[in-house]
DNA sequence: CGATAGTGGACCATTCAGGTCCTGATTGCC
DNA sequence: GGCAATCAGGACCTGAATGGTCCACTATCG
Protein backbone atom coordinates (compact mmCIF):
# COMPACT_ATOMS: atom_id res chain seq x y z
CA UNK A 1 0.00 0.00 0.00
CA UNK A 2 2.80 2.37 -0.76
CA UNK A 3 3.58 1.88 2.86
CA UNK A 4 7.10 2.11 3.96
CA UNK A 5 8.31 -0.47 7.10
CA UNK A 6 8.07 -0.05 10.37
CA UNK A 7 11.42 -0.16 11.06
CA UNK A 8 11.27 3.68 9.42
CA UNK A 9 8.75 4.73 11.88
CA UNK A 10 10.99 3.11 14.97
CA UNK A 11 13.68 4.97 13.28
CA UNK A 12 12.31 8.44 13.14
CA UNK A 13 11.08 8.19 16.86
CA UNK A 14 14.20 6.43 18.29
CA UNK A 15 16.11 10.18 16.62
CA UNK A 16 13.29 12.15 18.33
CA UNK A 17 14.42 10.43 21.52
CA UNK A 18 17.91 10.48 21.04
CA UNK A 19 17.55 14.18 19.96
CA UNK A 20 15.46 14.84 23.58
CA UNK A 21 18.62 13.52 25.20
CA UNK A 22 21.22 15.96 24.41
CA UNK A 23 24.00 14.10 24.96
CA UNK A 24 24.88 9.94 24.59
CA UNK A 25 22.01 7.27 25.04
CA UNK A 26 22.34 3.47 24.98
CA UNK A 27 20.64 1.71 22.78
CA UNK A 28 19.15 -0.31 25.70
CA UNK A 29 18.24 2.97 27.30
CA UNK A 30 16.02 4.25 24.03
CA UNK A 31 14.40 0.63 23.43
CA UNK A 32 13.46 0.73 27.53
CA UNK A 33 12.50 4.91 26.83
CA UNK A 34 10.25 4.46 23.29
CA UNK A 35 8.83 0.81 24.35
CA UNK A 36 9.99 -1.44 21.49
CA UNK A 37 12.32 -4.58 21.93
CA UNK A 38 15.82 -3.33 21.89
CA UNK A 39 17.01 -5.96 19.90
CA UNK A 40 15.04 -3.92 17.21
CA UNK A 41 16.12 -0.99 18.56
CA UNK A 42 19.42 -2.12 18.11
CA UNK A 43 19.26 -3.16 14.77
CA UNK A 44 17.66 0.16 13.54
CA UNK A 45 19.92 2.17 15.30
CA UNK A 46 22.70 0.17 13.32
CA UNK A 47 21.34 0.79 9.93
CA UNK A 48 21.66 4.60 10.83
CA UNK A 49 24.90 4.82 12.36
CA UNK A 50 25.96 3.31 8.40
CA UNK A 51 24.42 6.21 6.82
CA UNK A 52 26.15 8.67 9.32
CA UNK A 53 22.57 9.61 10.74
CA UNK A 54 24.30 8.98 14.51
CA UNK A 55 27.54 8.89 15.40
CA UNK A 56 28.42 5.76 17.83
CA UNK A 57 30.63 5.12 20.24
CA UNK A 58 31.49 1.34 21.07
CA UNK A 59 33.20 0.19 24.78
CA UNK A 60 31.60 0.73 27.70
CA UNK A 61 29.83 3.55 28.49
CA UNK A 62 29.57 4.35 24.55
CA UNK A 63 26.57 4.76 23.11
CA UNK A 64 24.76 6.65 19.85
CA UNK A 65 24.49 10.49 19.56
CA UNK A 66 22.88 12.85 16.76
CA UNK A 67 25.40 13.42 13.61
CA UNK A 68 23.47 16.76 12.95
CA UNK A 69 20.52 18.71 14.26
CA UNK A 70 17.22 17.55 13.32
CA UNK A 71 16.44 20.54 11.45
CA UNK A 72 19.26 19.32 9.33
CA UNK A 73 18.13 15.66 8.33
CA UNK A 74 15.08 15.04 5.58
CA UNK A 75 13.01 12.42 6.21
CA UNK A 76 14.17 10.78 2.63
CA UNK A 77 17.58 10.11 4.38
CA UNK A 78 16.23 8.06 7.14
CA UNK A 79 13.50 6.30 4.57
CA UNK A 80 17.03 5.76 2.61
CA UNK A 81 19.03 4.43 5.64
CA UNK A 82 16.21 1.60 6.68
CA UNK A 83 14.31 0.60 3.53
CA UNK A 84 17.09 1.53 1.00
CA UNK A 85 16.74 3.38 -2.64
CA UNK A 86 13.64 5.12 -3.08
CA UNK A 87 11.70 3.95 -6.19
CA UNK A 88 8.71 2.78 -6.48
CA UNK A 89 8.69 0.31 -9.21
CA UNK A 90 9.97 -3.07 -9.08
CA UNK A 91 11.44 -2.58 -12.60
CA UNK A 92 14.15 -0.33 -11.80
CA UNK A 93 17.05 -2.36 -11.87
CA UNK A 94 17.25 -3.43 -15.20
CA UNK A 95 17.40 -7.20 -16.50
CA UNK A 96 15.26 -10.18 -16.09
CA UNK A 97 11.74 -10.00 -14.89
CA UNK A 98 10.25 -8.11 -17.01
CA UNK A 99 9.99 -10.36 -19.79
CA UNK A 100 7.19 -8.24 -21.58
CA UNK A 101 9.70 -5.26 -21.67
CA UNK A 102 9.35 -5.49 -25.21
CA UNK A 103 5.64 -4.65 -24.84
CA UNK A 104 5.63 -2.52 -21.72
CA UNK A 105 4.52 0.87 -22.92
CA UNK A 106 5.78 2.61 -19.85
CA UNK A 107 9.48 1.07 -19.78
CA UNK A 108 10.63 3.90 -17.42
CA UNK A 109 8.28 5.71 -17.12
CA UNK A 110 7.90 5.68 -13.87
CA UNK A 111 11.27 8.11 -13.22
CA UNK A 112 9.08 11.49 -13.03
CA UNK A 113 6.96 9.78 -9.76
CA UNK A 114 10.04 8.51 -7.96
CA UNK A 115 11.69 11.67 -8.55
CA UNK A 116 8.58 13.83 -7.55
CA UNK A 117 8.48 11.81 -4.37
CA UNK A 118 11.93 12.06 -3.70
CA UNK A 119 11.63 15.81 -3.34
CA UNK A 120 8.95 15.90 -1.34
CA UNK A 121 10.42 13.71 1.02
CA UNK A 122 13.43 15.51 1.02
CA UNK A 123 11.75 18.91 1.74
CA UNK A 124 10.58 17.25 5.20
CA UNK A 125 12.84 17.43 8.44
CA UNK A 126 12.68 15.53 11.63
CA UNK A 127 12.12 18.80 13.25
CA UNK A 128 9.49 19.55 11.16
CA UNK A 129 7.76 16.02 12.13
CA UNK A 130 8.34 16.42 15.56
CA UNK A 131 7.60 19.87 16.00
CA UNK A 132 3.62 19.78 16.09
CA UNK A 133 3.87 16.17 17.95
CA UNK A 134 1.67 16.22 20.71
CA UNK A 135 2.36 19.73 22.80
CA UNK A 136 5.54 18.90 24.21
CA UNK A 137 4.36 16.69 26.88
CA UNK A 138 7.30 14.48 26.05
CA UNK A 139 10.97 14.97 26.71
CA UNK A 140 13.28 12.87 28.86
CA UNK A 141 11.57 12.00 31.95
CA UNK A 142 8.91 9.20 30.30
CA UNK A 143 8.41 7.03 32.67
CA UNK A 144 7.80 3.70 30.99
CA UNK A 145 4.50 3.00 32.79
CA UNK A 146 2.84 -0.61 33.30
CA UNK A 147 5.04 -2.97 31.04
CA UNK A 148 8.80 -2.51 33.05
CA UNK A 149 10.71 -3.00 30.69
CA UNK A 150 14.04 -4.20 31.59
CA UNK B 1 10.26 0.05 0.44
CA UNK B 2 8.73 2.51 -0.20
CA UNK B 3 7.83 0.42 -2.94
CA UNK B 4 4.19 0.18 -4.88
CA UNK B 5 2.20 -2.98 -5.34
CA UNK B 6 3.05 -4.50 -9.11
CA UNK B 7 -0.49 -4.46 -9.54
CA UNK B 8 -0.30 -0.27 -9.81
CA UNK B 9 2.29 -0.92 -12.15
CA UNK B 10 0.13 -3.36 -14.14
CA UNK B 11 -2.86 -0.84 -13.81
CA UNK B 12 -0.13 2.14 -15.41
CA UNK B 13 0.02 -0.32 -18.44
CA UNK B 14 -3.49 -1.20 -18.66
CA UNK B 15 -4.72 1.93 -19.21
CA UNK B 16 -2.38 3.24 -21.47
CA UNK B 17 -3.22 0.48 -23.62
CA UNK B 18 -6.81 1.25 -23.28
CA UNK B 19 -5.78 4.68 -24.64
CA UNK B 20 -4.33 3.10 -27.61
CA UNK B 21 -7.33 0.95 -28.31
CA UNK B 22 -9.85 4.36 -29.15
CA UNK B 23 -13.09 2.16 -28.52
CA UNK B 24 -13.99 -0.70 -26.05
CA UNK B 25 -11.61 -3.39 -24.76
CA UNK B 26 -11.73 -6.36 -23.06
CA UNK B 27 -9.85 -7.73 -20.06
CA UNK B 28 -8.41 -10.86 -22.14
CA UNK B 29 -7.46 -8.51 -25.53
CA UNK B 30 -6.00 -5.96 -22.82
CA UNK B 31 -3.73 -9.70 -21.29
CA UNK B 32 -2.73 -10.45 -24.49
CA UNK B 33 -1.65 -7.31 -25.88
CA UNK B 34 0.23 -6.74 -22.34
CA UNK B 35 1.71 -10.03 -21.65
CA UNK B 36 -0.20 -10.44 -18.11
CA UNK B 37 -2.21 -13.29 -17.26
CA UNK B 38 -6.04 -12.63 -17.50
CA UNK B 39 -7.55 -12.86 -14.36
CA UNK B 40 -4.92 -10.53 -12.80
CA UNK B 41 -5.79 -7.87 -15.36
CA UNK B 42 -9.22 -8.60 -14.57
CA UNK B 43 -8.98 -8.14 -11.56
CA UNK B 44 -6.93 -4.53 -11.87
CA UNK B 45 -9.74 -3.42 -14.43
CA UNK B 46 -12.20 -4.59 -11.71
CA UNK B 47 -10.70 -2.25 -8.89
CA UNK B 48 -10.23 0.46 -11.46
CA UNK B 49 -13.93 0.89 -12.69
CA UNK B 50 -14.86 0.64 -9.15
CA UNK B 51 -12.79 4.02 -8.48
CA UNK B 52 -14.68 5.31 -12.02
CA UNK B 53 -11.22 5.28 -13.43
CA UNK B 54 -12.73 3.72 -16.35
CA UNK B 55 -16.35 2.54 -17.88
CA UNK B 56 -17.33 -1.06 -18.11
CA UNK B 57 -20.17 -2.29 -20.12
CA UNK B 58 -20.98 -5.55 -19.30
CA UNK B 59 -22.62 -9.01 -22.05
CA UNK B 60 -21.12 -9.97 -24.87
CA UNK B 61 -19.48 -6.92 -26.76
CA UNK B 62 -18.58 -5.64 -24.09
CA UNK B 63 -15.53 -4.49 -21.83
CA UNK B 64 -13.28 -1.52 -21.03
CA UNK B 65 -13.26 2.16 -21.91
CA UNK B 66 -11.49 4.99 -20.74
CA UNK B 67 -13.44 7.36 -18.53
CA UNK B 68 -11.40 10.16 -19.07
CA UNK B 69 -8.44 11.19 -20.85
CA UNK B 70 -4.45 10.07 -19.82
CA UNK B 71 -4.25 13.88 -19.26
CA UNK B 72 -6.87 14.23 -17.12
CA UNK B 73 -5.91 10.77 -14.63
CA UNK B 74 -3.42 11.81 -12.06
CA UNK B 75 -1.28 8.75 -11.15
CA UNK B 76 -2.70 9.35 -7.47
CA UNK B 77 -5.95 8.09 -8.04
CA UNK B 78 -4.35 5.13 -10.48
CA UNK B 79 -2.79 4.00 -6.71
CA UNK B 80 -5.79 5.00 -4.76
CA UNK B 81 -7.73 2.58 -6.69
CA UNK B 82 -5.09 -0.20 -6.05
CA UNK B 83 -3.40 0.10 -3.36
CA UNK B 84 -6.16 1.85 -1.21
CA UNK B 85 -5.86 5.48 0.62
CA UNK B 86 -2.15 7.09 0.51
CA UNK B 87 -0.54 6.40 3.88
CA UNK B 88 2.79 5.83 4.56
CA UNK B 89 2.41 4.85 8.36
CA UNK B 90 0.44 1.75 9.85
CA UNK B 91 -0.43 3.36 12.97
CA UNK B 92 -2.88 5.79 10.69
CA UNK B 93 -5.92 4.50 11.73
CA UNK B 94 -5.88 5.02 15.09
CA UNK B 95 -7.36 2.53 17.81
CA UNK B 96 -5.21 -0.43 18.90
CA UNK B 97 -1.75 -1.72 17.50
CA UNK B 98 0.04 1.22 18.58
CA UNK B 99 0.37 0.41 22.20
CA UNK B 100 3.25 2.74 22.77
CA UNK B 101 0.99 5.93 21.50
CA UNK B 102 1.90 7.17 25.17
CA UNK B 103 5.09 6.99 24.47
CA UNK B 104 4.91 7.82 21.02
CA UNK B 105 6.33 11.50 20.39
CA UNK B 106 5.76 11.49 16.84
CA UNK B 107 2.09 10.82 17.16
CA UNK B 108 0.54 11.38 13.90
CA UNK B 109 3.39 13.41 12.91
CA UNK B 110 3.56 11.68 9.08
CA UNK B 111 0.70 13.64 8.37
CA UNK B 112 3.07 16.72 6.40
CA UNK B 113 4.98 13.45 4.74
CA UNK B 114 1.68 12.04 3.31
CA UNK B 115 0.30 15.15 2.22
CA UNK B 116 3.76 16.05 0.57
CA UNK B 117 3.55 12.62 -1.15
CA UNK B 118 -0.31 12.39 -2.10
CA UNK B 119 0.61 16.30 -3.56
CA UNK B 120 3.83 15.21 -5.23
CA UNK B 121 1.38 12.43 -7.12
CA UNK B 122 -1.43 14.19 -8.09
CA UNK B 123 1.01 16.76 -10.49
CA UNK B 124 1.84 13.43 -12.55
CA UNK B 125 -0.74 12.46 -14.98
CA UNK B 126 -0.68 9.16 -16.83
CA UNK B 127 -0.13 11.36 -20.06
CA UNK B 128 2.87 12.49 -18.41
CA UNK B 129 4.19 8.69 -17.97
CA UNK B 130 2.87 7.88 -21.65
CA UNK B 131 4.56 10.66 -23.29
CA UNK B 132 8.20 9.88 -22.90
CA UNK B 133 7.73 6.41 -23.22
CA UNK B 134 10.10 4.17 -26.00
CA UNK B 135 9.02 6.69 -28.76
CA UNK B 136 5.97 5.64 -30.23
CA UNK B 137 6.40 1.97 -31.46
CA UNK B 138 3.55 0.76 -29.22
CA UNK B 139 0.07 1.50 -31.44
CA UNK B 140 -2.33 -1.14 -31.63
CA UNK B 141 -0.80 -3.64 -33.80
CA UNK B 142 1.45 -5.42 -31.02
CA UNK B 143 1.88 -8.85 -31.81
CA UNK B 144 2.19 -10.93 -28.80
CA UNK B 145 5.61 -12.72 -30.56
CA UNK B 146 6.29 -15.79 -29.34
CA UNK B 147 4.25 -16.94 -26.44
CA UNK B 148 0.99 -17.27 -28.55
CA UNK B 149 -1.25 -15.99 -25.72
CA UNK B 150 -4.37 -17.50 -25.99
C1' DC C 1 40.63 -7.87 33.51
C1' DG C 2 35.86 -7.60 33.55
C1' DA C 3 31.70 -5.25 32.46
C1' DT C 4 29.34 -2.62 29.13
C1' DA C 5 28.02 -1.48 24.50
C1' DG C 6 28.20 -1.48 19.53
C1' DT C 7 29.03 -4.79 15.10
C1' DG C 8 27.87 -8.17 12.07
C1' DG C 9 25.73 -12.04 10.64
C1' DA C 10 22.56 -15.96 10.60
C1' DC C 11 18.11 -17.33 11.50
C1' DC C 12 12.97 -18.17 12.04
C1' DA C 13 8.14 -16.90 11.65
C1' DT C 14 4.38 -14.22 10.54
C1' DT C 15 2.23 -11.44 7.39
C1' DC C 16 0.53 -10.04 3.07
C1' DA C 17 0.67 -9.31 -1.81
C1' DG C 18 0.37 -11.76 -6.18
C1' DG C 19 -2.00 -14.86 -8.53
C1' DT C 20 -5.62 -18.47 -9.66
C1' DC C 21 -10.15 -20.26 -9.81
C1' DC C 22 -15.16 -20.61 -9.42
C1' DT C 23 -19.79 -19.11 -9.40
C1' DG C 24 -23.12 -15.71 -10.63
C1' DA C 25 -25.17 -11.71 -13.15
C1' DT C 26 -25.81 -9.18 -17.43
C1' DT C 27 -26.20 -8.37 -22.24
C1' DG C 28 -25.79 -9.14 -27.30
C1' DC C 29 -26.40 -12.27 -31.04
C1' DC C 30 -28.23 -16.12 -33.63
C1' DG D 1 -35.62 -17.85 -26.30
C1' DG D 2 -31.36 -19.93 -25.73
C1' DC D 3 -26.41 -19.60 -26.07
C1' DA D 4 -22.13 -17.35 -25.70
C1' DA D 5 -19.32 -13.68 -24.20
C1' DT D 6 -17.97 -10.68 -20.62
C1' DC D 7 -17.90 -8.30 -16.22
C1' DA D 8 -18.54 -8.95 -10.92
C1' DG D 9 -17.22 -10.62 -6.60
C1' DG D 10 -15.78 -13.67 -3.88
C1' DA D 11 -12.60 -17.63 -1.66
C1' DC D 12 -8.38 -19.58 -1.74
C1' DC D 13 -3.39 -20.86 -2.04
C1' DT D 14 1.47 -19.96 -2.26
C1' DG D 15 5.74 -17.60 -1.81
C1' DA D 16 8.53 -13.79 -0.69
C1' DA D 17 9.98 -10.44 2.55
C1' DT D 18 9.49 -7.91 6.62
C1' DG D 19 9.78 -7.88 11.50
C1' DG D 20 11.94 -9.71 15.10
C1' DT D 21 15.38 -12.66 17.81
C1' DC D 22 19.74 -14.49 18.98
C1' DC D 23 24.65 -15.32 19.04
C1' DA D 24 29.63 -14.59 18.72
C1' DC D 25 32.92 -10.86 18.23
C1' DT D 26 35.22 -6.52 19.08
C1' DA D 27 36.17 -2.32 21.43
C1' DT D 28 36.57 0.73 25.33
C1' DC D 29 36.29 2.31 30.04
C1' DG D 30 37.09 1.75 34.93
Amino acid sequence: MLKLSRLTDYAVVALVRLDAADGVATSPGIAAAIGIPEPTVAKVLKALAGRGLVISTRGARGGYRLARRLSQIPISEVIMAIDGPIALTSCVDGGLGCESQSLCPVAGRWDPVNDAIREALTGITLADMAAAAVPRAFRLPVPVSLHEVL
